[in-house]
RNA sequence: CGGGAUGUAGCGCAGUUUGGUAGCGCACCUCGCUUGGGACGAGGGGGUCGCACGUUCAAAUCGUGUCAUCCCGACCA
């Protein structure tokens, strides 16, 4: 390709709603534009990038034995409504009606499409297991669209889903997958971590996530791993053990006792000149529009989703102090946010943390405006909660649930998930399979997601510098530019020419940068665009040589063009095979 | 959806307070000069100032409404 035909346009500045490295340099190097919020036209080079994980993904997949098949993007409400998942979603499915007023959606995912594909095509255990996969683009009406392509409402996903008769084989398929995308990272030049996870929306038991770790801002997540062994895990799934602290308080027997202008935990402590760990802590929650009270040992958190599985709820969040308010009315009480406890409340569910069982001769509020009762005991002053769980956010110290090392955390980019469905789709749409004994089961699935244009934007977070993108090889745009200094010398621009033809000859995927423009201009786009090595053509030709330039190490030397022309044939072979 | 901010040329911004011919840098076109890390000079093209209504002799500027975008909180590949 001719630089002076490419269709880019590099900016001299960053666009000014770039708050991300991979998105401020997606858009000055001119791989993406902005076409409203979350929805960006990949131009040439994006699309080239992003054709290259795909086709890393494809090559992956197809040699772990799953097919490529091609689903719609616009999917009717009824398959949704057989799901249950119509109401379940929530707003980032957007929904639209066609011309005759039938509602529709665009695909989020395509569990549904495909429990539909299987239920008319699988209908014997001979024909399982199976393993279908798509790559296309997928629209979530993101509460907030963020961060470039990190957090797109229109982005590109691989998704895969197997069908099997028996868990055993799930759990193969699982590991087979597994194995699929840790190759397929490496491939893209990107090191991940397997994480266990929530299963989220999308719904079922086991899942982990690939993390991508990264120290800047862009990784979303918190993932807690432990050095020792190879325990990791998303912060809505991780648990701990935590080392011993003083749970009994001083208090011989229960009484109540006032505690003017309390409010939180660290001016109670204060106030009784205590530690967190004998106070029992109580959060008021909104789930699924219901009040819900969690209950916790005060020195630790909750854990938000971890609370609304524990509910069996799909939306949750802390209520407001209007709401509290009116949770405190009803049940009789007027205490406010700092006061308020389990005893007494009508139609509020309690969940407790396991770590209340621990606690006693307490502290806990009693929803009394200044007052809180001290020395309290579960059984003879509150009531242990029926449900009992761990709703606990953990925190970096906390001790390793497998090995008992402390724990560290890290921020993430999760750029894939593998998900163990069971039969949380084949049931309720009736997909089934005749089996051996001649009964109808319906399938156990799972699935597998990889965010394509989430990988080539994580890519970005990973390496770059300065100067711009230092594209790993295999998921570059292009391999090579050859920059004649100037395009006035008919030597160097014969000589560059001749290097470009050779390089195209050996199948590397070149660029001359043939404008008429400064050195410093070019330089500075090549490196900006990215292009892992570089040949310029200058002055010193004519001594035979050219500078040869890694983009990734930063080294340059003086090497024929023949030497060089081998070097980039054989770094590029080394990464393609 | 709550809180904060911003909409002026492809990009980055000034001008709005105090109404009076729509500007600057980059990018683009022409000419000259320059040619190893985003040169310089001269000339040029491009904007219904987000949109609508209103106030006024006159609105980018004031008022009302509306739309969009971005940032901070709840989702997920």
């Amino acid at each position: 390709m001719r630089m002076s035909k490419l269709f880019v346009q590099t900016l001299r500045e960053f666009p000014s709603d770039a708050e991300v490295i991979s998105h401020k340099l997606l858009a000055r190097a001119g791989y993406i534009r902005k076409l409203t919020s979350g929805v960006y036209n990949f131009l040439p080079l994006m699309w080239r990038v992003l054709k290259k994980v795909e086709n890393i993904v494809r090559e992956e997949m197809d040699a772990a034995g799953a097919q490529e098949l091609l689903m719609p993007f616009v999917q009717p409400q009824e398959l949704w409504e057989e799901s249950g998942r119509w109401n379940a979603y929530g707003k980032e499915l957007m929904r639209l009606k066609d011309r005759h007023d039938r509602v529709m959606c665009l695909g989020p995912t395509h569990e549904e499409v495909i429990t539909s594909i299987a239920r008319d095509g699988l209908k014997s255990y001979k024909q399982l297991p199976v393993n279908l996969y798509q790559i296309q683009s997928k629209f979530r009406d993101e509460v907030r669209p963020r961060y470039g392509l990190l957090r797109g409402r229109e982005f590109i996903m691989k998704d895969a889903y197997s069908f099997h008769t028996t868990q055993e084989c799930l759990n193969k398929e699982y590991e087979n997958m597994a194995q699929a995308y840790t190759k397929i990272f490496n491939r893209c030049g990107l090191e991940t971590k397997m994480v266990q996870s929530d299963s989220g929306a999308i719904g079922g038991s086991v899942s982990h996530e690939f993390m991508v770790i990264t120290d800047g801002d862009a990784g979303e997540n918190d993932v807690f791993y432990c050095n020792s062994c190879d325990y990791s895990a998303n912060s809505n799934h991780a648990i701990s053990k935590l080392p011993p602290v003083n749970t009994v308080g001083k208090w011989g027997k229960s009484e109540i006792i006032d505690t003017p202008d309390t409010h939180s935990i660290e001016e109670l402590c204060e106030f009784l000149h205590i530690e967190p760990t004998i106070i029992l802590k109580s959060l008021l929650y909104i789930a699924d529009k219901k009040p819900v009270l969690a209950i916790i040992r005060a020195d630790k958190n909750v854990e938000e989703t971890k609370l609304m599985n524990a509910v069996g709820a799909t939306d949750i969040r802390i209520a407001s102090p209007a709401e509290i308010d009116e949770v405190m009315q009803l049940s009789g009480f007027d205490a406010e946010r700092g006061f308020i406890g389990p005893n007494g409340l009508k139609d509020v569910k309690i969940i407790g943390d396991e770590t209340i069982k621990d606690l006693k001769n307490f502290v806990v509020g009693i929803n009394q405006k200044d007052k809180h009762m001290v020395g309290a005991n579960f059984g003879s002053d509150v009531q242990m909660p029926e449900i009992v769980s761990d709703i606990r956010l953990v925190e970096a110290g906390e001790l390793c649930p497998i090995c008992g090392k402390p724990l560290f955390v890290t921020k993430g980019i999760e750029v894939g998930n593998i998900f163990q469905l069971g039969t949380k789709y084949s049931k309720p749409m009736n997909a089934v399979y005749t089996d051996v004994d001649g009964k109808t089961k319906p399938y156990i699935m799972g699935c597998y997601g990889i965010g394509i244009t989430r990988t080539a934007a994580a890519a970005v977070e990973a390496h770059n510098d300065e100067n711009g993108i230092k594209w790993p090889i295999a998921i570059a745009p292009y391999h090579a530019i050859v920059i004649p200094v100037s395009v006035q010398s008919e030597e160097q621009m014969t000589i560059a020419e001749d290097i470009y033809k050779k390089l195209l000859a050996a199948g590397i995927e070149a660029v001359i940068d043939d404008r008429d423009e400064r050195a410093g201009v070019k330089f500075k786009d090549a490196d900006l665009i990215g292009f892992p090595f570089r040949i310029t053509v200058g002055k010193t030709i004519t001594d035979g040589v050219v500078e040869f330039k890694n983009r990734q190490t930063g080294v340059m030397e003086n090497l024929t063009p023949d030497m060089a022309i081998e070097k980039i044939v054989s770094e590029v072979n080394n990464v393609i095979k």
